[in-house]
DNA sequence: CGATTACGTTAATGGTGACTAACATCGCGG
DNA sequence: CCGCGATGTTAGTCACCATTAACGTAATCG
């Protein structure tokens, strides 16, 4: 205990650790799997000591999910007003879907899982920041294939997901570094298929 | 006489019943998210009914998931034994599990999210059969890129999966007559840039 | 110094849900 | 006709678990 002299450093820490500690049990045994008191024997206080810091357990799940699509939006936006042209921008996107699912995969595979233990006012909100993500994608794949159907790319776009989320369950077959640019070919060849075929 | 027709032509029927229903729930809300009650309800009986087909909710989910695995796991063997060269054989592997990932887009979900509530034994008896399922891709892709390390062609593999496996969020997008070639088409070219590596 | 705030702790409490018991029904083979 | 196996039903039972109560402790601030 020697490297704590001030206790009231962690103002905002226990919060963030509770969530990340959270995304990763949620992740591996489902949101109904996971008893709160595993989530604080996880950061080291036991059970109840949550209320302090959540409302409860689905607002826990609520912020987290919250926290996710806003940051993936918000990269995604950042990524298409700062770009030189449609090509450069979904490499961008591709680099920011790719790092986040290497980096987080706990987070990926509990943003696509669990949104339907989310109370319903904030479903809506990360619904509306997924929808805006995907469009991001879309919009810069209608520019490079103005004559590609919007459904087409739309689905292609969740195809492509699929294929980046994977990284979870190919969790220990190849290192991260050699991981990367592998899923990023994949991905992009994959997007080229979608759009040119017949 | 073998074939009874009243009595126990219910008997193989319910069980299936029950596992489509069940199926379903688990897709949309987990496993830990569905009382046995609503399994029940689903096919018409209510609640406790269950135990007169299967010993409990685990065994259900079990016996799912090893019929999942043992079927995809036959149908590659089939698809592998039967194939005239290894590019056709690739072809009728996508083809398998596309149709599997279109038509059965639950089974599909749960075989993948909830393999850890499943008792230890059988666990690892459908662990054992995704296994061989994943080589016999493995296997084929590396006929016919034999420089390419099956580390990479696992990884490969797994990101394909992800792929195809993502119809269901992709589900009202297209008609699934359009997702097939589609999905083939993007597959297809993933994994060729897979392989040819920097 | 109080007092308030921030954070934890260990006992209830209440609901839910898996599983079991006790009790029908019904089609049949003897 | 009788027993019986297959299949359901409805009322427990018993754990588990989210949430709340009631109760410390320590630091900040006036």
């Amino acid at each position: 205990m020697t490297t704590a002299p001030t206790p009231t450093r962690n103002r905002g820490n226990r919060r963030a650790e509770i969530l990340r500690a959270a995304a990763e049990l949620f992740a591996a045994r489902g949101f109904h799997g996971v008893p709160i008191e595993d989530i604080g024997a996880a950061v080291g206080v036991s059970g109840p000591a949550l209320y302090r810091h959540f409302a409860g357990k689905e607002a826990l799940l609520a912020e987290m999910l919250l926290d996710v699509s806003s940051r993936l939006r918000e990269s995604a936006a950042a990524v298409v007003t700062s770009s030189t042209g449609p090509a450069e921008t979904l490499d961008a996107l591709l680099h920011v879907q790719i790092t986040f699912a290497i980096e987080q995969p706990a987070l990926i595979t509990v943003h696509d899982r669990e949104l339907g233990n989310v109370p319903e006012r904030e479903r809506r909100q990360i619904r509306r920041l997924q929808r805006l993500y995907v469009e991001e994608w879309v919009t810069v794949l209608a520019e490079l294939h103005p004559a590609c159907p919007a459904a087409r790319l739309r689905a292609a776009t969740h195809a492509v997901f699929g294929l980046l989320n994977s990284t979870p369950h190919s969790a220990g077959e190849l290192p991260g570094e050699a991981m990367r640019p592998l899923l990023h070919a994949m991905a992009g060849a994959a997007l080229e298929a979608a759009v040119n075929a017949r």
